[in-house]
DNA sequence: AGCCTCCTTCCACTGGCCGGAATCCTAGTG
DNA sequence: CACTAGGATTCCGGCCAGTGGAAGGAGGCT
């Protein structure tokens, strides 16, 4: 009667894994109870697995109890091969990017419907801005997500089209709308956005090709206002995306 | 007298962990026999947890057969609270150093008696170097080693100068003379190595200090030759530092 | 063919995992 | 101070998932 009722058929990897998972970027720091929850384990097991986790470093305790992510993970998550070979090759022509507009400049990939962030860089004086490092963002409202669109397939494009999130007042929503935009990013070579991801922040991006002509990634900078030097700042891009291109092998 | 013979009493999940741990820096992909014997376990064994963390996203099977850390560890890792605070802060300076000296930029902290290399900047005419984020060098070899090094508590001085390991024709192994060098690091504020990590690579480095006084991490640059004006790059490297310091909170 | 290395599958045994329940903490409340 | 509530921790018997030696591919090289 008492004991284990009914172990579910899942391995324990599994479950550790879906522990760690429950981590995320606006879950950085969790305690036991609501990694359980969102775990969907028994609070028991939680614990259990937790402190195995813990034990061997994948975890690790903060002040309040807390659960975060530990530095051994932090070690072997740095050796998966993520775009290596482009964040290797960009990540010079992004500084030469930042030092010549002195604006957060972004380097993402399309990751089905997102945009995948995979290298970035914020200055002391940049526009404050909600990407980082592995984070995944709408394709409609940011600027390289739009460039990413843009040169996806039919197929994928129309996906994305039908479920256009209003992330500010400012996000673009309509479908043929947008269409219109994306068409307007093949023909000029780069997209645009005006707070359309969040208040008081504009951007600009380029396509970045591979020698094939393949878009492989796309690069951007956040700037607070358009108005002044697109042009400048489409060049500056430009050079850049070309520069990585060309690099790749 | 067949089955399982001598079950070694330890979780599923430290021996997952130990799967995970054996990749590193110089074995970002193993075939499976190779994981099986860094790990020490049963090749059976180690196929099926392999499977498994295959399955979750953690590992990844590369063209080759071989395993490689996956996507989805890699999003967690990122999480890891690794020195965040001193990484966002420091951000901005390294970009701006780099931008003065177009060498490569690295900021450290000392982990036991290893430099860990929380962020780095490489441009596309620096010198080559042998540090990644998360790479773990010696604080002998090292130009912000030695800062750290000359910054520790007497005790872990003391321990580091029992081994010096030889890296290079120049790395300094008698402890005498590191001694003598780490004092002048403390009076100059500033540290230096001629080729003693890699050959053709010279480096500079300073400490950054918290606002309580505190050396917290340390700041350096590698540049191909000293001689000319290692004095802009002294001035650079402890303007942006100080930066560091006061911004920290 | 013969040999070698690495990968995959099989299967009987058993000890480590499972999780409901009880207990221990805090912290907040009347 | 007693009481409550939410979370964290410990317990423990039942049982099945994990174990790993062995055998069987799959290539590659001589």
């Amino acid at each position: 009667m008492s004991g284990n009722a009914a172990r579910s058929g899942v391995s324990v990897v599994s479950r550790a894994m879906a522990v760690l998972t429950t981590f995320d970027q606006d879950h950085a720091r969790l305690t036991l109870t609501e990694i359980a929850r969102r775990a969907d384990l028994p609070l028991a097991t939680a614990h259990r697995l937790v402190g195995e986790l813990a034990r061997a470093g994948a975890l690790t305790r903060a002040e309040g109890g807390e659960y975060v992510v530990g530095r051994t993970l932090w070690d072997v998550g740095l050796l998966a091969p993520v775009q290596v070979d482009l964040r290797e090759v960009a990540a010079p022509f992004l500084q030469d990017l930042y030092g010549a507009t002195l604006a957060t400049v972004h380097l993402a990939v399309r990751e089905r419907l997102r945009a995948l962030y995979v290298d970035r860089l914020v200055g002391n004086r940049s526009v404050p801005v909600v990407s980082r490092v592995g984070s995944r963002l709408p394709l409609h409202s940011t600027g390289v997500g739009k460039v990413l669109l843009a040169h996806a397939p039919a197929d994928v494009r129309e996906q994305a089209l039908l479920s256009l999130e209003q992330v500010t007042p400012f996000t673009v929503t309509q479908p043929a709308r947008l269409q219109r935009q994306l068409t307007r990013v093949l023909t000029d070579g780069f997209a645009t956005t005006s707070e359309e991801m969040s208040l008081g922040a504009c951007s600009v991006a380029v396509p970045v090709a591979d020698r094939r002509g393949d878009v492989v990634a796309a690069l951007g900078i956040v700037v607070a206002s358009l108005r002044r030097d697109q042009g400048r700042l489409v060049s500056a891009l430009t050079v850049a995306a070309k520069g990585i291109g060309r690099s790749l092998a």
